[in-house]
RNA sequence: GCGGAGAUUGCCGAGCUAGGAAAAGGCGAUGGAUUUAGGGUCCAUUUCCGCAGGGAUUCGGGGGUUCAAAUCCCCCUCUCCGCACCA
């Protein structure tokens, strides 16, 4: 199919306002959605599978006779485009790069650069890419309607968001606290995966130490442990005698350790004072007391300690360290090494220096302290430890760290799990974030909500529905708002912007009455709660508006109750623990009965070429490129029956070029049609029996959202079924002709663009998207004649296995079929009215008994009416009997006797 | 580690929910047909054995339940995904 042809449709659907649906109240309504896209990119293959599933479902409701809204927006919230325009004003190679293959696909090359220059503007990225993806939609073909479309940065969007906080907020379900962060000194900013330098391959993420305080006589030294559990195993203190140390004043006290521990330290804890600088010798000259243990250890030098993890002082527990073990061999201390973890296994410290030879290859070291750690921590129990000895390593962490922590003894002391430096090369460390706005999506009776409408949705597939119910009890507070980022300030704290996917929890509503909402914002510059309260939620206006305004309300409000409920929400994995959860928990907090969601819908991933697409495999192949490549129909029909919706689906030419076959075949069956056959024969009340047998199949499959299932019925079965015609030497247009109305209609959810052409050129000048197909087609299905075609090319199989067994050539076929005889045998038989004279039949029917048709077709027909057929294929004459004699071996219903000669 | 999904033929993948002659469909391979240059299209074969439509063996490994197990139960091995603030 060319382009020329998909841009004609294309234009014509819009044009004739084809997609844009009215409140109806006589149909039954039907809305599908599927997440809004992230405009800070061009959309490639994997992208267009959600997309390309919600316009097959689209269209197929439309075809059962719904009332069908299928709309889309654009998501432009949060720091991604906002950190991408950035990169672009500093000039970064690589951004410059990636963009330039955005735009490569879209424009020429003499204008790219003024687009650049351009998109140092975050906002001009948004409204770009949010342009060339409608771009794209349209020309695969997407049944959207675009009046209704919006972005999570409109103005009057954000109206809603703010609504939605403030119940929220009405409902308990806010709160403010404490809240780690990676964060950038130099930068004074908080900092995400792609400000981290190498933040998307290797992942910084933030560990939670135990500041361990051990008292001296001047000051306070504190070493950051994960492992508090083994402070009765500590034998002494280590500090890295090449680094600096300081003095530092907290709440009343004095303490001790490295310059870069004390940065991390105020950035993580209020009013710390820096006092001085304190030498190596004074601290290594002092003993330090071991909390909850009592006792006085001392401090060794040692250069394995690095000043910029943790403190910058680290106890030593040779017994269950392996480099503190290590490091006291080789400088032969002599304190007395204790064990206070006991497991079953040989996993010890020793054990696994002697494994790896760890004094003379330390390679080896890191791996084999995991190794120690995840035993002990599984399988430990706490020995020699005063109140805490039989615990499990497990309830012995957690409640030592909560004794320090409640008598001072220990604060909570934050670090990265890797060093990391920002994009632009400055330290990367964990900061506390004060007054941090969370969602409580904690709370029982919000979780109980949520499980009932789970409980009560349709899933497909199936299994996603313990997932959602998993994901639901899984998740606690949610920081819900951020200091920087595109989106919708805090309503109740404009310093705070609303975390990008919070904002986009119930978007769908506005999708119903997009146009009155954005009247009534730009008419009144906002929206009220009550009028909002109002059109949501059904309650009464509190405000006198002008008679505008209420025209609209009472439009918006018409619209709302017609389409809301979100019927079917199609979407990736991935979403299951986030933008899932808090979909259904938001809907759950606020909305009830039929305003809650009715189904979910879960595709899997899409790889490329056998691999996970990602630009450093180099696989990433652009949605626009794969439509002017191959077609908008191949794609459609590549995401339609590449693979089943639950499993992943492989983008690769050896399977699309068979489909690129299977469609071109499609293709030329109509090219040559041509209606000049009035032939008749009982193969076509085959094929059309066939064929409504198939569009029932293809009617089951779709209702339970089985695509792959469905168009295998109506497209590869439905093709094999007229090559089988042409084969059979009959006249493949009077057979397409008999089905052609039907079959565009049933096929033009995933071909909409061959579907139309094709419509327009041999049915009526209407649009097939329109059509609605019948669904009682029962009465069209002659079985008998389908279970005659069986018999046949059953007869056909046993023959060519026959002849494929006797080594000699043979010339004539002898087929005896069952007669009266037979079919009386088995009638009285199984009424145990048997004469004697047959009784020599009942060791030949018991052997064949469960290979005998039930059905008594009338073979003798079927042969004879498809004589030339049978002979043709076989290359053999044939003669056909009916059995009229008792023999000792019997024809059976479905089991002709063959004789070759 | 926890939670989830999975292992079927040369390969990709159905079948498993409701046990009843395993191998749908596709790819690849083989043979044949076709005025097919080649790619194309069609027919047949593609676990093994078989000179009559038959038989045997198989669904990661090992047990069990049953007249009957790819399917139900138990144990083991291996693979993939998620484990949080990021769209």
């Amino acid at each position: 199919m060319d382009n020329n042809i998909e841009e004609k449709w294309s234009k014509l659907w819009y044009e004739n306002h084809v997609f844009e649906p009215e409140i109806d109240e006589g149909i039954e309504k039907f809305f599908v959605t599927v997440p809004w896209p992230y405009t800070n990119g061009s959309l490639h293959v994997g992208h267009g599978r959600t997309y390309t599933l919600g316009d097959i479902i689209a269209r197929y409701k439309r075809l059962r006779g719904y009332n069908v809204l299928f709309p889309m927006g654009f998501h432009e919230s949060g720091t991604p485009i906002l950190a991408f325009s950035e990169r672009l004003r500093n000039n970064d190679i690589n951004t410059i790069k990636l963009y330039k293959s955005y735009l490569s696909e879209y424009e020429k090359p003499e204008d790219m650069d003024i687009i650049l220059e351009k998109f140092k503007e975050p906002e001009n990225i948004a409204d770009y890419f949010a342009r060339v993806i409608i771009k794209d939609f349209k020309n695969l073909g997407y049944s959207i309607d675009w009046t209704r479309s919006f972005t999570s940065a409109d103005k009057f969007y954000q109206e809603i968001v703010k609504w939605q906080f403030r119940k929220l907020e009405s409902l308990g379900l806010l709160k403010k606290g404490e809240y780690p962060i990676l964060y950038s000194i130099n930068d004074e900013n908080a900092v995400g995966e792609d400000d981290i330098k190498d933040g998307d391959t290797d992942k910084v993420s933030i560990e939670e130490f135990t500041g361990v305080v051990f008292k001296g006589k001047n000051y306070n030294l504190m070493a950051a442990s994960l492992r508090p559990e083994t402070l009765y195993g500590v034998t002494n203190l280590w500090i890295n005698p090449e680094a600096r140390y300081v003095l530092i004043g907290y709440k009343n006290d004095k303490y001790v350790m490295s310059y870069e521990g004390y940065l991390k330290f105020s950035f993580q804890h209020e009013n710390v004072k820096l006092i001085s600088d304190v030498s190596n010798n004074d601290i290594l000259n002092q003993k330090f007391k071991v909390p909850l243990y009592g006792i006085c250890v001392s401090v060794i030098s040692a250069s394995f300690v690095d000043p910029d993890n943790g403190t910058g002082v680290v106890y030593s527990v040779p017994g269950h360290s392996i480099f503190d073990y290590i490091y006291f061999k080789n400088n032969n201390i002599k304190n007395e090494i204790k064990n206070v973890v006991k497991t079953n296994s040989d996993t010890n410290v020793e054990n696994l220096v002697k494994k790896y030879d760890l004094f003379n290859n330390d390679s080896k070291l890191k791996e084999a302290t995991q190794e120690l750690y995840k035993e002990e921590f599984y399988n430990g129990i706490l020995i020699n430890s005063g109140k805490y000895s039989n615990l499990s390593v497990q309830e012995a962490r957690e409640l030592i760290k909560n004794d320090l922590l409640k008598d001072n003894n220990a604060m909570i002391f934050y670090e990265t799990t890797r060093k990391a430096i920002t994009r632009s090369g400055s330290k990367v460390i964990v900061a506390i974030l004060k007054d941090q706005w969370f969602i409580d999506y904690s709370q029982k009776w919000l979780k109980e909500k949520s499980h009932d409408l789970i409980n009560s949705m349709k899933f497909y597939p199936e299994l996603y529905r313990k997932a959602m119910n998993d994901a639901i009890d899984w998740l606690r507070e949610r920081p819900a708002a951020r200091k920087r980022g595109i989106g919708t300030k805090l309503p109740f704290d404009e310093n705070w912007i609303i975390e990008s996917l919070s904002d986009s929890t119930i978007y769908m509503v506005a999708y119903t009455n997009r146009n009155e909402l954005y009247n009534i914002y730009n008419h009144l510059n906002n929206i009220n709660d009550d009028i909002l309260d109002h059109i949501f939620l059904n309650k009464n206006l509190k405000n006198k508006y002008d008679d505008y305004t209420m025209e609209n309300i009472v439009k918006a409000k018409n619209e709302f109750d017609y389409w809301y409920g979100n019927d079917l929400r199609i979407t990736a994995p991935p979403h299951i623990s986030n933008h899932l959860s808090f979909y259904i928990m938001n809907h759950a907090a606020i909305f009830s009965g039929k305003y809650l969601p009715g189904g979910l819908m879960v595709s899997g991933l899409v790889i490329s070429n056998g691999a996970k697409i990602s630009k450093s495999k180099g696989n990433v192949i652009s949605l626009l490129e794969t439509v002017k490549k191959y077609s908008a129909d191949i794609y459609r029909l590549f995401i339609a029956v590449g693979a089943d919706i639950s499993s992943l689906l492989d983008w690769n030419e050896k399977d699309l070029t068979s489909i690129i076959k299977k469609q071109s075949m499609f293709l030329s069956i109509f090219e040559n049609y041509s209606d000049n056959s009035d032939d008749n024969n009982y193969i076509y009340k085959w094929f059309y029996s066939s064929f409504y047998k198939n569009l029932k199949d293809y009617f089951t499959n779709m209702e339970s959202m089985d695509i792959r299932d469905a168009y295998i019925s109506i497209f590869y079965n439905v093709l094999n079924d007229l090559k089988y015609v042409e084969n059979r030497g009959f006249n493949i247009n009077k057979a397409l002709k008999m089905v052609m109305h039907d079959w565009l209609i049933a096929l033009s959810p995933v071909m909409p663009y061959s579907c139309e052409e094709l419509w327009h050129k041999y049915v009526k000048d209407s649009f097939v998207s329109k059509e609605y197909l019948d669904f009682n087609i029962d009465d069209k299905i002659d079985y008998n004649i389908l279970r005659s075609e069986e018999y046949l090319s059953r007869v056909l199989s046993d023959i060519r296995e026959i002849l494929k067994i006797i080594k000699y050539p043979g010339k004539i076929i002898n087929l005896t079929v069952y007669g009266d005889i037979q079919k009386n045998f088995i009638e009285n038989f199984n009424n145990k009215t048997l004469k004697k004279e047959y009784n020599m039949m009942i060791k030949d029917y018991m052997k064949n008994k469960n290979r005998i048709d039930n059905n008594f077709l009338d073979e003798y027909y079927i042969l004879n009416e498809n004589r030339e057929f049978i002979e043709k294929s076989l290359n053999m004459k044939i003669n056909i009997i009916q059995c009229n004699e008792i023999l000792l071996k019997n024809p059976w219903p479905g089991r002709p006797l063959i004789k070759i000669e």
